[in-house]
DNA sequence: CTTGACCTTCCCATCATGGGAAGCCCCATA
DNA sequence: TATGGGGCTTCCCATGATGGGAAGGTCAAG
């Protein structure tokens, strides 16, 4: 199987398997006698398994430790059960972060009238001031 | 004013503001005869502008048009209102995209023992087979 | 044998930010 | 007045994960 297969039947792009081996996140594959790379059905499982993790969120180090797991077969469930309550923790904080500038986004939105006047409180909030333009604001000192 | 202190005065590193200048999201700073770049107030208040739109998730494009109706006294608020809807819209998205993320993992991790044995349920799951590694794994075909 | 689809490597761009080097400038203090 | 320390300048590089594209080799079908 050549890359544009594996890309196919993985989900992963040519590009990308590329660089995840040119990174070390997967082993070289093999070659074939013209420098074509070259793939199995394990490769391909190895891929997916890589989308997948991506596909939750995890970062490329992470993925690394997830396969790394995967592939020691003496590892402890505990492990893997932790990388992936850390990932549900960075999660939780870039959803409370995005929650939050919507709250005030919805908040400002709210008392903005949104017609053809001028006036706007989103951008007397933005502007820091309250109900003056940078060109109104007096420049004292 | 030199760039040190308008950096703190505004919350933007001093990176930034050359960044901001040389991107053309800001106009470019006044000079002091040798060479440093000067601010007054009325620039700290810009910087401080463009702070508060970035901390709010607006991507530097959409700063500059939130900047450019700031500018513009005939504006309609509308516009603005506009503008902070699609942010809005965007982190909802955005949000939703990571609350499909998290509740896979909550599930996966529910399933999984986190103890001393290897058994995992999430690394099934991401191997894409159910209950097999991929040393396992036949290599059929 | 030609054509078109595929592969290779290499470089560049994204987006916003930080780090650091080399060299100049300014001010206070000895 | 000399010196030292901190601030300023520009320039280059790195991040993380991805895509785009050029130049050139390969393969298979017609």
């Amino acid at each position: 199987m050549n890359i544009g297969e594996a890309a196919k039947a993985s989900g992963v792009s040519a590009k990308m398997i590329r660089y995840y081996e040119e990174t070390g996140l997967i082993p070289p594959a093999g070659r074939s006698g013209s420098g074509y790379r070259t793939y199995g059905p394990k490769e391909v499982q190895i891929l997916r398994f890589v989308r997948r993790a991506r596909d939750l969120g995890f970062p490329m180090v992470k993925v690394a430790e997830l396969l790394a797991l995967w592939r020691d077969r003496e590892r402890a469930s505990s492990d893997v059960k932790h990388l992936a309550e850390d990932q549900i923790a960075a999660l939780e904080h870039r959803i409370r972060e995005m929650e939050a500038m919507k709250g005030t986004l919805e908040h400002l939105v709210h008392c903005c009238a949104g017609d053809t006047r001028p006036d706007c409180p989103i951008l007397d909030d933005l502007g820091g001031l309250h109900g003056k333009t940078p060109v109104d604001s007096p420049v004292r000192r």
